[in-house]
DNA sequence: TGTACATCAGTGAACGCGCGTTCACTGATGTAC
DNA sequence: TGTACATCAGTGAACGCGCGTTCACTGATGTAC
């Protein structure tokens, strides 16, 4: 830090990507734009051109990072647990975790044609989820679902299901879920995720 | 009919709203716009004020129709079945068979924030989706969701898991499915939607 | 059947707005010597 | 340590565009008598 009112911004392709993200919270995909991302940041509109070359590559990069926060979620969500299937159920609530957290950002991610899938950064980001989703299928099954059918059907099910979930808490549809109080929609959570799963 | 080039136009209101989903379709959400679906209409951008308050009210009866035919969708896979729980697999299917038809109609009736829910045609033919799945829980549970907590499970479960689905399909990402062939792909989904109802 | 008139459903010009993008510029930073 | 210079990361004015909305208008339709 060299002063408070400097020239130069220090970082502004981070602070952008950061700005990005309320912008897209608070008005949504359908209404995200450059000039409000670059005004939120402090900066002139024409600044954020020497960082990403448009709309589509800003976008492109921040479904990047949050595929790799996505990931993360899942992976902290793991991490206390041990046996396959508690492994594999956790890294569905962790999906669901940043689903609810980050709405605007999952959607961007999953439902976006804004994106430029041909981007290295966001294929290889969005590629290591759905490595995790087939090891953890992997692991449950001890067959690989580019090998066996039933594994396919078992990643299939498992990724619907916590899609699903994850797609109607944020619309705020189910209600039913929403009734029930924070320890047990955790359980409900749970039973719910295991039954996309192959019965124990 | 009167006449080809005649100046009234007949039903512009009808054809306003299948040009918006045409619109929809081709555009997206994120593009969609009024004076391209007047163009399609082969009419002034000015016309549709007198049918639709504004590109919400447009957007908003697009989504209302849209509930009926997905009502309808699901009912006609269901009319093949007597069983509960034969009927309700139907209804998931016919739930699925819309997405993969209409996916941007399907996404706007579910992931907008352009809609506005306060209208009461909107409001009653998403309400009347919603009471099918209701009613298909209480066939198969025997008691309503509003009353037991296990059937709200199965309902949540059950939506969440045909929900998921059409949007992994809709989005192209469970190549897995996409690789078997017609016949084995339904029996699949019949297996999947299967998984997130109580067993039998 | 004919006429007068009200209503309805369009037209097209005009408006102001926010958008993405371009461009010449300039201040700040880093490097060579 | 000091100076010259190249590069980098911003600025702000300007552009053209498509958008939604408004408005005075007019042709077509329907109704009363």
């Amino acid at each position: 830090m060299v002063g408070d009112a400097r020239y130069h911004h220090g970082d502004l392709r981070a602070a952008l990507l950061r700005e990005a993200e309320a912008e897209l919270a608070e008005k949504g995909v359908e209404a995200f734009s450059l000039r409000g991302v670059a005004k939120r940041a402090g900066v002139s509109h024409a600044a954020p051109a020497h960082h990403f070359r448009d709309t589509a590559g800003l976008l492109t990069a921040l479904a990047a990072e949050g595929f790799g926060r996505f990931l993360a979620a899942q992976e902290a969500r793991m991490a206390r647990e041990t046996a396959p299937r508690g492994r594999f159920i956790a890294s569905g609530l962790g999906y669901i975790d940043f689903a609810v957290a980050h709405p605007a950002l999952f959607r961007l991610m999953f439902a976006s044609a804004r994106l430029d899938w041909t981007d290295p950064a966001l294929c290889a980001a969005g590629g290591r989820v759905f490595a995790l989703l087939g090891a953890n299928v992997e692991a449950l099954r001890g067959a690989a679902p580019s090998e066996d059918e039933m594994a396919r059907l078992d990643l299939v099910s498992a990724w619907a299901m916590v899609h699903g979930l994850s797609e109607l808490m944020i619309s705020g549809r189910p209600t039913a879920l929403m009734t029930l109080n924070g320890l047990a929609r955790e359980e409900a959570l749970r039973e719910i995720v295991g039954r996309a799963l192959p019965p124990q």
